[in-house]
DNA sequence: ATAGGGTTAG
């Protein structure tokens, strides 16, 4: 392909700029105490330098130990980092970190600037980098790659631009990797544009095409939303030296999937069968959200099948987005099923979802009413696991006991309620009242109607009704009064009266009939 | 020499 020349031949970025006074040199005048004393550790170092170092002893040529020896290293001072970064402020940190005997070399800080890359402390990276020429260390090629990268994580592509800039300024050639980041940054900031003249720009200086840098452009270009100029990508790629793989059709497959062609996404995926490659459970996932937002929950569940056929193992993201999807179009029984699948294999199945499922499950139990007890289970499971349980869930749930005449259990409920510091509906506690007088229980309907005092709500008429019956009914009389001045006191004033007089119950209701 | 590049949900 040939680039008309009244284009901008190359992205301007990636241009060398000449620069002749090399930086980090001619301002390491001031120096503080700090630095004088590492500077004599660091000669103290070198002269002990005759035994070497446990890391250095193994550098051998095995590649594959020195790179794990490395990453243990970063993983060590990320560890470190995060501890500081907990306990101590932000310049605090700073200066532990500089003090540390640890760094002199700039491939000891190289380590360093890294790990602070991983742990997010980017203002912390670019202040000790800044610092650098006061320790009296240029920084090498790995650290101005360290440094771009950085700008990368802190969205700032021009600062990312500059110091390519400077890198190539110094004659330094960074890597593909470096590279890829960068058009990752662009892309994941749909610069599209600008992330594929990068692209172009590698090709041009000789580096060689990486399917890495290509699977950038690919999610890019579907990020943006044009998904027809990224099938068209991966199809080109087919047959060429830059071969798609499946994290190529796991892009465009998203891309599809994100503007509602799920059926499209799916014929990749037999594609990527065809083509003797395995599918891994990020195309599935992938899927399994396509067909959940296009709203057909079903064929998500249809999805954890087909994994099967393809002995993929399906990971929480799979059982997650499958819940997800079914609990969101209503698929209740489905998505009880799910779930139960989530706590066989002992995943942890979100809070907010399980709350769904119970309050879903109660709604349904008034016309199954075996999915009381489902819901119930999902409900104790909730509470089990130690996770406060919200308001509405536990309202549902006691007034679907209400309803499955189980008031045993609505009343144990309604007293969690209040102790969390809820304050239900005055609707649910008369509901638990009328239910525990039926079954006789009038001391605990009382203590109902007192718990619901207690949670700052007025009673209703109903609720004394119901209560003086109960209790006229028993001949708790002294009770009856009690409660009878009580609803006045509160300016409620029930239908029901105490009975006062001494005819038996059975009379009152023949002389109230007549 | 040194560090390390791409995929899914909420």
């Amino acid at each position: 392909m040939v680039m008309p020349s009244s284009i901008p031949k190359c992205y301007h970025v990636l241009q060398p700029c000449t620069l002749n006074t090399p930086l980090f040199t001619n301002n390491a005048t001031k120096i503080n105490i700090h630095n004088i004393s590492i500077r004599a550790r660091k000669i103290a170092l070198s002269l002990s330098a005759t035994y070497p170092s446990p890391i250095k002893q193994t550098t051998t040529d095995d590649l594959n130990f020195e790179d794990r020896a490395t990453r243990i290293r970063i993983k060590g001072l990320v560890h470190r980092i995060a501890t500081l970064s907990f306990s101590n402020n932000k310049t605090q940190m700073l200066q532990i970190l500089e003090k540390d005997p640890e760094f002199q070399t700039i491939s000891d800080f190289n380590h360093l600037l890294m790990a602070l890359v991983i742990s997010q402390e980017l203002d912390i990276c670019l202040s000790i980098f800044a610092k650098l020429p006061s320790f009296q260390l240029v920084p090498d090629c790995c650290t101005h790659c360290i440094m771009i990268r950085c700008h990368c994580e802190k969205n700032d592509m021009d600062e990312a631009r500059r110091a390519l800039d400077t890198a190539l300024g110094k004659g330094f050639r960074p890597d593909a990797a470096t590279f890829t980041v960068l058009i990752n940054s662009l892309c994941k900031r749909g610069r599209v544009n600008k992330a594929r003249e990068a692209f172009e720009a590698m090709g041009r200086k000789g580096y060689e095409a990486s399917v890495l840098a290509q699977n950038c452009l690919l999610k890019g270009l579907s990020y943006v939303g044009k998904v027809d100029e990224a099938l068209e990508m991966l199809m080109g790629m087919k047959g060429t030296s830059l071969e798609p793989d499946v994290y190529s059709y796991a892009a465009v497959m998203d891309g599809l999937c994100k503007v509602g062609r799920s059926g499209d996404a799916m014929e990749l995926l037999d594609e990527v069968v065809e083509m003797g490659m395995v599918p891994n459970v990020v195309m599935f996932n992938t899927l399994i959200q396509g067909y959940s937002r296009e709203g057909r929950p079903m064929e998500c569940a249809a999805v954890l099948e087909l994994m099967r056929e393809h002995q993929c193992v399906p990971d929480y993201v799979s059982y997650h987005t499958v819940l997800h999807g079914l609990l969101k179009w209503n698929e209740v029984q489905a998505a009880l099923g799910v779930y139960r699948k989530m706590v066989g294999l002992g995943l942890e199945v979100d809070v907010r979802m399980m709350g769904t499922l119970v309050r879903r499950l109660c709604k349904r139990s008034r016309w199954k009413n075996s999915l009381l007890q489902d819901a119930y289970d999902v409900f104790e499971k909730m509470k089990e696991r130690g996770s406060v349980v919200d308001q509405r869930t536990f309202e549902v749930m006691v007034q679907a006991l209400c309803v499955g005449m189980r008031f045993d259990q609505a009343f144990a409920a309604l007293n969690e309620m209040v102790g969390l510091g809820y304050s239900p509906e005055v609707v649910t506690f008369d509901k638990v009242i009328l239910g525990l007088c039926a079954e006789g229980r009038v001391d605990d309907a009382v203590s109902t109607l007192v718990l619901l005092h207690a949670s700052g709500g007025i009673p209703s008429r109903f609720s004394y009704d119901v209560l003086i019956k109960e209790l006229n009914k028993e001949g708790k009389l002294f009770c009856a009064c009690n409660l009878f001045g009580a609803a006045l006191k509160l300016g409620v004033v029930p239908n029901r009266e105490p009975r006062l007089n001494v005819m038996g119950w059975e009379e009152l209701e023949v002389t109230r009939v007549s």
